[in-house]
DNA sequence: GGCGCGCATGCAAGCGCTTGCAGCCCTATC
DNA sequence: GATAGGGCTGCAAGCGCTTGCATGCGCGCC
């Protein structure tokens, strides 16, 4: 492989030293216009790039984030890497993804000290589960470290309000006129956060309980946070008689498990049984899910946001920083058919 | 925040040099035993890391493998990244993620030269479209390059055989006795490869046409790659009289919009419509749909193997790659109810 | 007309690691 | 008992860039 132009070509081919070359390229100031233009136009020419290994020795800077993820097939982790990357790639950032896998075979490599760090300016993780010693090796990383998705304690974190979110979803169903209301609850899954599916129902609970009403164990049947293993779970949880009459869903993907369960079952969705999701996945349109949203994109953008922000100085802000959720009113909640009777 | 522990306070509190530091914590030989062990132990204790700056910068090598993607929230991506990430993971490379975007916002910045080199040993890219210009820098950015999922001219590819896997998607609807089939076709989104809806169309044309059967323009109706346009493409076709007995589908996501869409029409799947796709998508089995198969965990991996393997020496392997698909049967394809009073 | 100041530039010392080369010691060989 | 050879180790020169400091120049000011 042919040796790279380096700085030295780019200044010995426009005449001044590798001191102004770099403050050229880099819109420091102290160099004049025409130098400037002469070292950008050269630079331009030779095809040069810093190398960032010479540039990141020097300034201890490496401009890149390390973001840890679960896994990249899912939904929300996708779309808040995806936010992550945008705001990065904005300033000139680059993305060192530090892919878990579910199954966590990898995660001693990356815990095991030796990678997170030296690599990264900053570390964003994403709604994990994270051993005591993982943990304090992220705290004691030395840089500017964020969770999003899951409250993590110990960690900073970012995301919506699970608690708040659960309840309100929940809160719609009975606002429709529910009684009858079940819970496609989420399980902790191994490598994941399992504080968000514990928020989700506990939510779900104080939201029955706060209008009188209790949840019954059969109404709440517990699967994983995806379609497939969410419509199984609502096969068992429609099968049994007495039916609720609603059901608040741990995530979208699971909201359109139970959605696609009740139309095997030959159920009316919503005239005979509502369901809400949360989330506003990608798919949740397409089957007029009604469901409380939470931006994830957003959320990714904002986390790299703080990130940058504190790595050029700013102060850390501390605590949880909740993130906004909407309702949105789709096709698949309506007040119970038992209603129009009873009334 | 505080320097990091470099090579030297490691070679300091063992008492050696550097150098043998360096030796020793890479398993160089002419280091011995004893000594050896002492410096993995004080490395470890001090909680050491290489500085990959630094180790970088003296090799000439990143230990870090670019990855560029249209996108990480399709199935397809999502899924080779992740097989990427876990080939280079387990030789402790580091997978830089360049997401350009759909909208390809961001295409300029990766590809102004300014990304892609020097941060990186190799590229990967996914399935995207590429200008001539995008391509050249491509090729000639000294490192090793593939593509994977879609062909590119001028640049090195590792995929199925698109052709041939639509032509066999086809040829089983012929094969189970349809002669009226549809197309569910992919257009050509902006950033991705065009040629992959090109070529999957074009094979479903030459099974029909090897059948004796040709294809009807309005049983070919275009949509993006997503459930819910292919969704309403479905609608759209399927709404028209007369209509076929099955739909081949450029993609599963595509076959599960079909499927959707029968049911809206109260049509019975595969009673009065069979479908079929292609990937088998991680949904394929939840709505049990039949598809020819394509490992896309199974493609990051190799392709990652590629550049690794290069990058230690070996000659390149030039040429497409291509790489196995296989029919699997489920319950969305069957003989055409017709068939059975013709016969 | 001389002085001081500020701007543009260059010099050179690192940043932390790798690696060719040289040196040392210890053993095997004759 | 020399000698050669091999295994360990250290020395020091980079890798390509950044940056504090010094230098030199031209300008405005008194």
């Amino acid at each position: 492989m042919a040796r790279l132009t380096s700085i030295d070509d780019v200044a010995r081919a426009s005449g001044v030293s590798t001191a102004t070359v770099s403050r050229a390229l880099r819109g420091l100031p102290n160099v004049s216009p025409a130098t400037r233009e002469t070292v950008l136009a050269t630079a331009e020419q030779l095809g040069y790039v810093v190398s960032s290994s010479a540039s990141g020795l020097a300034t201890g800077r490496t401009l890149a984030m390390g973001v840890v993820v679960p896994n990249v097939s899912r939904w929300f982790y996708a779309t808040v890497l995806e936010g992550i990357d945008a705001a990065l790639r904005r300033v000139g950032y680059d993305t060192i993804l530090f892919n878990l896998g579910l199954k966590g075979e990898d995660r001693e490599r990356v815990f095991h000290r030796s990678i997170l760090r030296k690599r990264t300016d900053a570390v964003i993780a994403l709604c994990l589960d994270f051993t005591p010693a993982e943990r304090e090796q992220l705290a004691s990383l030395g840089h500017p470290t964020i969770v999003v998705g899951g409250p993590v304690p110990g960690l900073r974190h970012l995301g919506v309000d699970e608690l708040a979110v659960a309840r309100a979803a929940t809160a719609h169903l009975i606002a429709l006129g529910h009684r009858q209301i079940g819970h496609l609850a989420g399980i902790p899954e191994p490598g994941l956060n399992k504080r968000v599916p514990q928020r989700r129902r506990r939510g779900y609970e104080l939201a029955l309980s706060s209008a009188g009403l209790s949840a019954r164990p059969e109404w709440i049947e517990p699967s994983d946070f995806q379609i497939s293993g969410a419509r199984e779970a609502a096969l068992r949880l429609l099968r049994r008689e007495p039916r609720p009459t609603a059901l608040f869903a741990a995530s979208d993907e699971m909201a359109i498990g139970a959605i696609l369960a009740a139309r095997e079952l030959g159920l009316d969705v919503p005239r005979e049984l509502s369901v809400i999701g949360i989330d506003n996945h990608a798919l949740a349109e397409t089957f007029g899910l009604t469901t409380i949203a939470q931006d994830a994109f957003g959320q990714g953008r904002l986390a790299a946001e703080l990130m940058l922000e504190e790595l050029a100085g700013a102060p850390p802000r501390v605590g949880q920083l909740h993130v906004p959720a909407t309702l949105i009113e789709r096709a698949t909640t309506a007040p119970p058919a038992s209603r129009a009777q009873v009334e």
